[in-house]
DNA sequence: ATTGCAAGATTGTCTGACAGTAGTATGATC
DNA sequence: GATCATACTACTGTCAGACAATCTTGCAAT
């Protein structure tokens, strides 16, 4: 087997795996609802099966993949009425983390968000892309530390990475940008004001409008066959 | 090897695997920070080690056990911030479901719901234990399954789970109880005025007495000693 | 008592194997 | 020629055994 690259990778095989994988799904590498051969998997990472199992077994408690017994893996799909579910589930964890942040976070992190919002907003009109979702993710980062609850993190984490599945995400539409940059503006004010009802207010909002600008496309698909149910997973 | 009841079980292996480790953490069979020793379980369960790696692999996922790499898995042992946290998120989720299921559910399902409540009132009355347990978790069954979003049940049920790695239930201190039937009492009738607003505080104020209840022994605890701090794990 | 080292225990990972199930292609019958 | 039953193939579920890397523990030496 070809020699790895301990040093510049201190996980366990693994972990390395899942990290792998996690990747290639969320960034749509590995596209929702594919079927995956647990040995091409292993010829392609390079892994036996069992590692690339254990790997696979994390990934479906997570939930970006789901595992039919005897069928195998496949990256999982988002259903329409997942896809609310999500949202609203979202939108209840992220406007609790702003409300939290504004309370508890230190004149430090304060002061570091909205730096970091100046600087989405300065990639955001240069309508560079990978340098938005950089700014957004460095946002998303301080918001949650700040917020005082790990857990919080942790299972938003968890949804967003579940969000990616819809490959429709806020972010790829082009004309929501600007109007996603304003809320964010006003978020920040909000914060830096002390006001924590007012963050938590502007933050469901803001996530409301991202989830109608994802799954507004819906509306514009051919409508539905009539065997055809909101549950049933279906590709975006 | 022995032969296995597959048709009691329809399960995969691994699955009973998880299942059974579950039930013993939840149970408290195996306690909180206790170490785990893959041989050791191996025999226990009568399984191969790949098959109880899987399975290790999707509770540590689901944060009941901590696998520390190279020194193994061990039950999760939640810290007092943890446990904080914890009870915070309960609050927001179970709050909004129990609004939700308010606004949502069916005339059948409040009523459900208030049988549930009397059969609950009558088993705290008689202290029977088991009963009471039963009863609750029924009633959380048919409140999350109302409430509309699967996720949030899905969310709330890991976090229950981990919440029953305090060994300090709320249920399990005697005197909690009358109170505790109070609070769902009230909560009920307000499901039945539909009152989304007050279910949704109501639930919250409950959630927020259960952690009180369960978090009070701490004070009475002996004072930490100077290197310990509320972010470590700590027994209870 | 503290430190360093050696032995043992445990995990991380691989290989190879085989049974059972699901999907597919083949062939038989009408 | 179409439909259904059957056989085959591919893949997953599971096991056994092995070995290196790492952690822990006990012992020895200072």
């Amino acid at each position: 087997m070809v020699t790895r690259l301990k040093l510049l990778k201190p996980e366990t095989l693994r972990a390395q795996v899942e990290n792998n994988l996690r990747q290639a799904i969320v960034s749509g590498q590995l596209k929702a609802g594919e079927k995956l051969v647990e040995r091409e998997l292993c010829e392609m990472l390079g892994v036996s099966r069992p590692s690339l199992r254990e790997a696979l077994r994390t990934l479906e408690a997570e939930k970006l993949i789901a595992i039919v017994p005897h069928r195998g893996p496949e990256v999982a799909a988002i259903s329409l009425k997942e896809a609310r579910d999500l949202y609203a589930l979202r939108g209840l964890l992220e406007s609790f983390a702003a409300h939290e942040f504004t309370r508890l976070a230190s004149d430090e992190q304060v002061k570091s968000l909205g730096k970091t919002v100046r600087r989405l907003r300065e990639a955001g009109q240069k309508n560079a892309q990978s340098a938005v979702l950089e700014a957004k993710a460095e946002f998303y980062r301080i918001l949650l530390e700040g917020s005082g609850n790990a857990l919080v993190s942790e299972i938003l984490g968890g949804l967003l990475a579940r969000v990616s599945l819809l490959r429709a995400t806020s972010l790829m539409l082009p004309d929501r940008l600007p109007r996603s940059l304003e809320e964010i503006d006003a978020l920040l004010t909000c914060i830096q004001k002390r006001d924590a009802k007012g963050a938590q207010e502007i933050s469901h909002k803001h996530v409301l409008n991202a989830e109608r600008a994802a799954l507004g496309v819906f509306k514009l698909d051919p409508p539905p066959t009539p065997t055809e149910n909101q549950d049933e997973p279906r590709r975006i």
